[in-house]
DNA sequence: ATTATTAATGAGAATGATTGTCATTATGAT
DNA sequence: ATCATAATGACAATCATTCTCATTAATAAT
C-alpha cells in the first residue's frame, strides 16, 4: 500500500487523471516537513522535472486542497503555503515566529481542545444557526532563535 | 474621554502625527461591525473625504495594526480585512462561512479557552523554547443562509 | 496495440492586492 | 508665523494568483 497507489486510486475514483506532475507534487509534499509556497514547490520540482509550469503547480495545489490531500495555510505573508495532509494524523496547530516567519507544527493537548471546540460549536449552532465544519488555531510569538 | 482624544494621545506618545486620514479610518473602523478590506475602506471614505489616497489607507492600516489599534485578518480571500481593536474587549474568534464568506464574531467560552491556551503556551515554551504572544482561532462552516 | 476523446499542461498575458517612489502638503515644534 | 519633516496622493512597480489558449498526454474505445 504505497502512498502513490492510494493517491492514484483516489484520483481515479474522483474522475481525475493521474499525471506525473500530480504525483511529483504529492511526493514532494508528503516527504517534506516544510510548509512550502507554490513558488518554492515550483523551484524545487524544476530541478527534477524541467519544463514543469508554475500555473500547473497552482492548479494542482488547488485541486489537492479541494480533494483534502493537502492543507492550504495563510500566515499573513500575502501568499499561501501548503502541507501534506496525512489521512490518519490528527490536525495540528502552527506556531509562527513573528520575527523570522518560522512555522512549527504542534499537536499537543488536542483532546482537551476537542472538548472545548465541541462546546463552542454547539453554542454557535444554537446562537447563530451555524454548522461548524472545521477550525484552525495559530500561535504567534518568538522562536528560540529570535527571542 | 472620547475615543478621538485617546487616539490622539496615543499617536503623540508614539511620536506619530495625528492626521485627518488617520482619524477618519479609526472613526470608520470603530463604528462598523464589519470586517472591511482596504478597498472597501477607501470606497467608503472617498465619499466624505474626496482626494484621499488608497496608498494612504494601506499605510495607515499597517501603522494602526502595528500600534495594536486594529487587527488584520486573513480568511483566505487573497486580501486582508481589518477590524477595530477595542482596548477593553477580550479577543474574539471568527466564524467564516465557506460558502458566502460571511464573517461573524464569536466571543463565548474564552475563560475555558484561556486555561487551555496557557497550557499549550507552557508546553511550547518547554518543548521548543517559544514565547507565545498571541493566538487566533477561526471556525469554518456554513451560516444560516447557506446551510 | 492503435486511435480517439478530452482533461491536463505550459507559456505567457491578465488581474488584483499591496508596496515603493517622489514631489507636494500639512502637522507639530519652535 | 516660520520651519523641519512626517504624511499624503498619484501612479509606477511588484508579487501572488488566475486566465486563455494552443499543445500534449492520459485514458477509454476500438
Ligand atoms: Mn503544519
Ligand atoms: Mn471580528
Ligand atoms: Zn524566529
Ligand atoms: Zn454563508
Amino acid at each position: 500500500m504505497p502512498l502513490a497507489h492510494i493517491w492514484r486510486h483516489r484520483f481515479k475514483g474522483d474522475g481525475f487523471r493521474w499525471t506525473l506532475t500530480r504525483k511529483a507534487i504529492l511526493d514532494l509534499l508528503s516527504r517534506t516537513s516544510k510548509h512550502m509556497s507554490a513558488q518554492e514547490i515550483y523551484d524545487t520540482l524544476l530541478k527534477s522535472y524541467p519544463g514543469i509550469g508554475l500555473s500547473t503547480i497552482y492548479r494542482t495545489l488547488d485541486l489537492l486542497s479541494r480533494m483534502g490531500l493537502v492543507n492550504r495555510l495563510n500566515i499573513g505573508e500575502g501568499k499561501s503555503r501548503y502541507e501534506y495532509r496525512s489521512g490518519e494524523e490528527k490536525a495540528h496547530h502552527h506556531f509562527i515566529c513573528t520575527n523570522c516567519g518560522k512555522i512549527i507544527d504542534y499537536s499537543g493537548f488536542l483532546d482537551e481542545e476537542l472538548d472545548l471546540v465541541e462546546k463552542i460549536e454547539k453554542n454557535l449552532a444554537r446562537k447563530y444557526n451555524f454548522i461548524v465544519k472545521d477550525h484552525n488555531t495559530d500561535f504567534y510569538g518568538l522562536c528560540k532563535n529570535c527571542r
